[in-house]
DNA sequence: CCACACATGTAATATGTTACATGATTTA
DNA sequence: TAAATCATGTAACATATTACATGTGTGG
């Protein structure tokens, strides 16, 4: 079996939601998906094209353009709830932040706070998307079915978001602990 | 430059605290770094003869074994610490627990449910791994330069693992809601 | 003396990103 | 009409995992 299965799902989930072009797809997976799921054109294209061998998804040329629309046959969409059953595959963490904090002594107190500052805003900067994505999902009328369940993704990442910074908050006191030795 | 800069950063960052051979270094990163990072076989021994050919690191071989110590050159800390200023390149997030989420609807309530089940478990599970590794590292003379950093990534593990613990019984209540849809 | 953990390494494979090539369509 | 965006795809490269080959030391 090529082309990891992981993809697979992403793109015919995607798909399953709204039939759209490979490149769309890409756009929407970045967008949507961002937060917690990322997929390269490379991977994509490779993708579309055995998941059409496969009669899994089905092109459709648009009248006079060399662009095509995908969508999921039932094939398909049997296939998307069989993937979809199998067990998430735990990804490898590869948390370059803690990384850097973990080998901190060699790095000094001052450098290591720049670090978690960067980290509080990027979380800041999450909460603020999470929010505006909140109201997009409830407005989106292509939404309806899926809203629900898309809300506990963005709920979730609120929740990592406040937890990063709550987290950030408490090294940024302890790292300046460290920075002025009691004398 | 080939193999990541990321890999040298762990495996440099390992033997800063003490030296050991490549078994352990990936005994180490898996039981110590586990829950942010990961290295596998494949790249620690490759890794290790292109630092060594830096002399970035040197082999010690021990009386009469086979097996070698690696421990850092001076050359290797001053590259160590510049690897650690370097801005962490961000990972691609690929959560496939999200990913099943997101696309719950194909799913439907009792499957989604199941997931976030795992999930909170997993959360406890790394909870009590935390507290664990605090008292470990509060006690190991080894770490002591190193315990006030190592501990800023073990509360933020904590932090993270108690969001989703908190996060998993909202999304609990709301599937719940959405199995019995009101009549 | 057998099984298991320690130890080093390579090869095959899988996966994923980036840069490039190409051209159509839209918008300023 | 020039520039930006949309669109499809490939090739080269980078990265990472897994299985295998090989052998040593140690405890039951």
């Amino acid at each position: 079996m090529p082309r990891s299965d992981q993809s697979q799902t992403a793109i015919l989930g995607a798909l399953s939601i709204m039939p759209m072009t490979g490149y769309a797809l890409r756009e929407e997976i970045r967008d949507t998906l961002g937060h917690f799921w990322s997929e390269s054109f490379g991977q994509i294209y490779p993708a579309l094209a055995e998941l059409e061998r496969n009669r899994l998804v089905e092109r459709r040329q648009v009248e006079g353009s060399r662009s095509s629309t995908f969508s999921l046959t039932d094939a398909g969409i049997a296939h998307l709830r069989g993937l979809l059953a199998e067990a998430p595959q735990p990804s490898k963490p590869r948390n370059g932040l803690m990384l850097r904090l973990f080998f901190g002594a060699q790095l000094g107190p001052e450098a290591c706070k720049q670090l978690v500052l960067d980290a509080r805003e990027q979380a800041e900067s999450t909460l603020t998307h999470m929010e505006a994505a909140r109201s997009e999902v409830l407005h989106d009328p292509d939404l309806v079915q899926a809203a629900p369940y898309i809300l506990l993704t963005i709920t979730a990442g609120e929740h990592s978001a406040r937890a990063t910074i709550a987290w950030a908050n408490e090294a940024l006191a302890q790292l300046s602990d460290l920075e002025t030795p009691r004398r």
